[in-house]
DNA sequence: TCCATGACATCAA
DNA sequence: ATTGATGCCATGG
């Protein structure tokens, strides 16, 4: 298996998305911050993408900014209104209610 | 090294 | 809401 991204951020990817609890969600910023690299949203969204392949992770719970859902993953809503999710419309959930506010992100 | 890509973020129209 | 520009950073060709 080809290194997709150092392993250490994997690992640290995972595990912040891993503390996301059930009825909340986060952004990918939020998780890049939480890890102590919030340049690297992006990598998030990368790591996530193969999430599968690591083990199983609560994904669903990750947007991005606007609130809106992963772009052609249609399971990742009804998962999410599982949980209680409120939504804003089909695509997007509503942030301002249900974002995962972490001590460790507040400083 | 340069260029393209990506489940992103932020700001300006 | 949508579009474009810019920033960011690792990976791959």
């Amino acid at each position: 298996m080809e290194c997709i991204l150092d392993e250490r951020l994997i690992y640290e990817i995972l595990s912040a998305v891993e503390e996301i609890p059930e009825g909340c969600v986060a952004t990918y910023g939020q998780i890049a911050q939480l890890i102590g690299r919030g340049k690297n949203a992006r990598h998030v969204g990368k790591v996530l993408g193969m999430s599968g392949f690591y083990g199983e992770y609560p994904c669903h719970r990750v947007v991005n900014h606007a609130g809106r859902l992963v772009p052609g993953w249609q399971e990742q809503r009804y998962l999410l209104q599982q949980e209680g999710i409120p939504f804003k419309d089909e695509f997007h959930v509503d942030l301002k209610r249900c974002r995962w506010i972490c001590e460790t992100n507040l400083d």
